[in-house]
DNA sequence: TTATTACATTCAACTCCTTGAATGTAATTG
DNA sequence: CAATTACATTCAAGGAGTTGAATGTAATAA
């Protein structure tokens, strides 16, 4: 309809797939680059299905996209405005301003893990030398 | 406790208060500077009761301050951050980018809508400026 | 003081989100 | 082919958000 709040749908439905911790850690995670399910598992301590049913809602909201690499499945951000939103809570946030226990301090059994020669960053990388390093 | 979505769940607040349509749009006709409640009341064409419900909850967030003059009672924005998130998601959301219907086509019988002399702009008002104008 | 104006709050029914448990599926190995 | 690995989906119970209806309250006017 003409209604006035219509143009606000879209904005208002990926507010609600970052309405939520688990999800913030991920994105979180997920801003230095593409990672596969297990090491989100291990890096989080989530439980298998819980982490992919909270995949599944950034995945359905259209912020995340999984490609898949033999048994792993890995994903990445897609959506640019997401790294914009985060940066901006960022600043004001200071309980948000720590990655390292989410970036570094854990390894899984994956792949990408196992080989340390080709870190295999994806294209947004940058952003997190930028915002943090 | 040492969880790692603890440090997420104040932004997870922050974002559950931006994940509504009506109150996007409240959002976004403040953007322009502080409004009285009837004056968000014409132009949204909210009922009263429903209106002030989504206030408190951008109110209750931190999003809002209000401040009382006589009669009326004015809203402002008082979270730097949210307009820099509005920014980022009008920049990727086309449907978004057209204010010009929640500014300028609606009057009512408040005292600023009355003296045009004064319009009574806050100090985030500029950035209406920047972004749209 | 009483009435009016402008706005806030409470309540209840309904819907949507959350999350553990169980089960399903695609890719690989043997 | 069967077994294993890595991950996804479905289901259900509980909790949280939504919204109309009714009522409450502070400031002003008479």
């Amino acid at each position: 309809m003409n209604d006035p709040v219509d143009r606000f749908q879209a904005a208002a439905q990926l507010f609600k797939a970052l309405a939520h911790p688990a999800r913030l850690a991920i994105l979180e995670v997920l801003g230095n680059g593409e990672e596969c399910v297990c090491h989100l598992e291990t890096m989080l301590g989530f439980r298998q299905a819980y982490l992919s049913q909270q995949l599944a809602v950034l995945r359905e909201a259209g912020i995340l996209q999984d490609r898949r690499e033999g048994w792993n499945i890995y994903y990445r951000i897609v959506r640019e405005d997401v790294f914009d939103i985060l940066s901006a809570i960022r600043s004001t946030l200071p309980e948000y301003n720590r990655r390292e226990d989410l970036t570094e301090l854990h390894e899984c059994d994956c792949p990408k893990c196992k080989r340390k020669d080709s870190p295999a960053v994806d294209s947004k990388s940058f952003y997190v030398q930028n915002q943090i390093g």
